[in-house]
DNA sequence: CGACTACTTGAGAACGCTCAATCCTCGTGG
DNA sequence: CCACGAGGATTGAGCGTTCTCAAGTAGTCG
């Protein structure tokens, strides 16, 4: 109650699985939902926490980090604005899920959430399709961490990342460089690509130095010769 | 209909997605079903076909293979009965599946497969459930090929195939050796784990050498000692 | 019995990791 | 305005795990 925004203001009202509501719809769910800011480094939820929240992503960016007993990690996934958090059935998280950026998320208590989701075949479709999406992204990601080199890698997630980039990004011509900001610090990218950050360092000089990419700043990359990079990311 | 057994013999009828539907509606998807058996090595679909079947798979086990250009190949799931295979969802397939046994299918074309699906919200809803729990278990292999060592690799999937093995293992006493055949050989092992067959082979006979396992014929497992092993899969 | 496939074992090389020093950038405070 | 400090990034040297290449062994089926 206290603070919740109308859902009209949303700034990912379409993108978001409340898209698939009408706007009575909408006001209903509204009622449930309280908007949460979260400062960068901030844990939503902790791996074996129960579920108990469900949440779309307004804005920023989080990783979702699996770990083993000894303190190893690994980035398991990444999510963006309009994104789906949590689970909507009971049971223990396997993950932590953490802000990378400043974010702001849009949170449901599980149990009500559930039953909406219930009540709105569209909705509950629309998440079966992502979850599936997120599947297969999922797997894609197992044949990187498991047989791609750190050169492969590291330029696979360059153009995984200008994709993303997308509207922010400069491009000076259609085919011409492309410059944009890297979202993660190289220690992010080295939890991401399963490598360690002396690594991606490394690889990031080796394909500043092939003239491939430039690192006009320590955040951004410009991409120069993209056929290169792409050569880069298929063969070892 | 050329073939379709009927449901109500079906091996898998209460776990598969079907479980979820009455009988009259049972008899209607029955209508779109045809069974079909695949030899060992026999391909389903290929990465890149457009997906065209949705099945329920009602004995053997199936690989999901994702490969680079240049061969290298890595198993990013199992499938094994009552499992659902294929997507319901228009798209290219990003995987090949193979069957690793002979094994059987029981097959629907997608679209009409779809329409019930979306008819059926129970179904709907225990697909979604499913893919939930198979992205979650992507996710944490993700972290095993990642950051773990080939050691913890390979008892860590050994716990996981005397957990499958289940009911046809034999084990003496409650707490005594456990015996049970691997279903895969040491290249698909090598393939699920992001290893190579040589690798797979010398930490077995380390394990053996150990005595945390027994290797009775080339395909069969005894774990002799379950504390020790579940200590490697955890530190390198 | 011979061919085939799977598995094991060995030697050497290579890729990525560890440890350690240095550099850069940026914000803060003297 | 500049010195300082902190965090991130880079670079280097050396090492270790896993891979590659190559034999050699075992079990199976004709």
């Amino acid at each position: 109650m206290a603070t919740s925004d109308i859902c009209a203001d949303c700034a990912v009202r379409d993108q978001a699985l409340c898209g698939s509501l009408d706007n009575d719809e909408l006001t209903a769910l509204n009622m449930l939902s309280r908007r949460q800011l979260v400062a960068p480094g901030e844990t939503i939820t902790w791996a074996g926490d129960d579920h108990v929240i469900c949440a779309n992503l307004l804005s920023g960016m989080l990783k979702l980090v699996a770990s083993t007993a000894d303190g190893r990690e690994q980035i398991v996934g990444l999510l963006y604005p309009a994104d789906f958090v949590g689970q909507p059935y009971p049971g223990r998280s396997s993950f932590t899920i953490t802000a990378l950026t400043e974010a702001e998320l849009c949170i449901f208590p599980r149990e009500p959430f559930t039953r909406v989701l219930e009540d709105h075949a569209h909705m509950e479709r629309l998440l079966l399709r992502r979850t599936m999406e997120a599947l297969d992204e999922a797997r894609s990601r197992m044949l990187t961490l498991a047989r791609k080199s750190a050169q492969e890698k590291v330029a696979g997630f360059l153009l995984d990342m200008a994709a993303r980039a997308g509207a922010s990004a400069c491009r000076a011509t259609p085919a011409g460089p492309l410059t944009f900001d890297l979202p993660l610090t190289r220690g992010q990218i080295a939890d991401v690509l399963g490598l360690t950050i002396e690594t991606v360092s490394r690889q990031m000089t080796r394909l500043k130095a092939a003239g491939v990419i430039a690192l006009p700043g320590t955040r951004a990359i410009t991409i120069t010769n993209r056929e290169a990079l792409e050569a880069r990311a298929e063969a070892a």
